[in-house]
DNA sequence: TACTTGACATTTT
DNA sequence: AAAAATGCCAAGT
């Protein structure tokens, strides 16, 4: 398994993540670690930092339910525009909107 | 091989 | 509640 399969992998758990609601890195690491072996929270935040772009990064969070602080201000409006259900102090409500991060089948 | 760096997590101050 | 200390894992130098 090699770091750009591990990355793939990481990439279609994002994909799964339907507007609105929301995963943590450790959720997605746990799924993708079950099949790759390995990994954990940093490694899938090394992945969004490098293939982030072109997909729904604002709803992969840390586990206080915040957005990475370099973009916290980015995840905000798009949570907003998603109604994804926050809390009063500004990060994500992860009882309303946690979704268990799900390999592609 | 040794050290540094990161879109993290958990425990302890 | 908030900040610091630890633990963690892989990749780059």
């Amino acid at each position: 398994m090699d770091a750009e399969e591990y990355a793939e992998l990481v990439l279609r758990c994002v994909e799964r993540v339907p507007a609105g609601r929301v995963t943590t890195y450790g959720s997605i690491a746990e799924a993708v670690g079950a099949v790759c072996g390995g990994g954990g929270p940093r490694q899938v935040g090394t992945v969004m930092s490098r293939h982030g772009g072109g997909m729904p990064w604002w709803r992969v969070v840390r586990a206080d339910g915040s957005a990475p602080p370099t973009h916290a201000l980015e995840a905000r409006q798009a949570w907003l525009s998603e109604q994804t259900p926050l809390r009063p102090s500004g990060s994500v409500d992860l009882t309303r909107a946690f979704v268990a991060a799900r390999l592609p089948d």
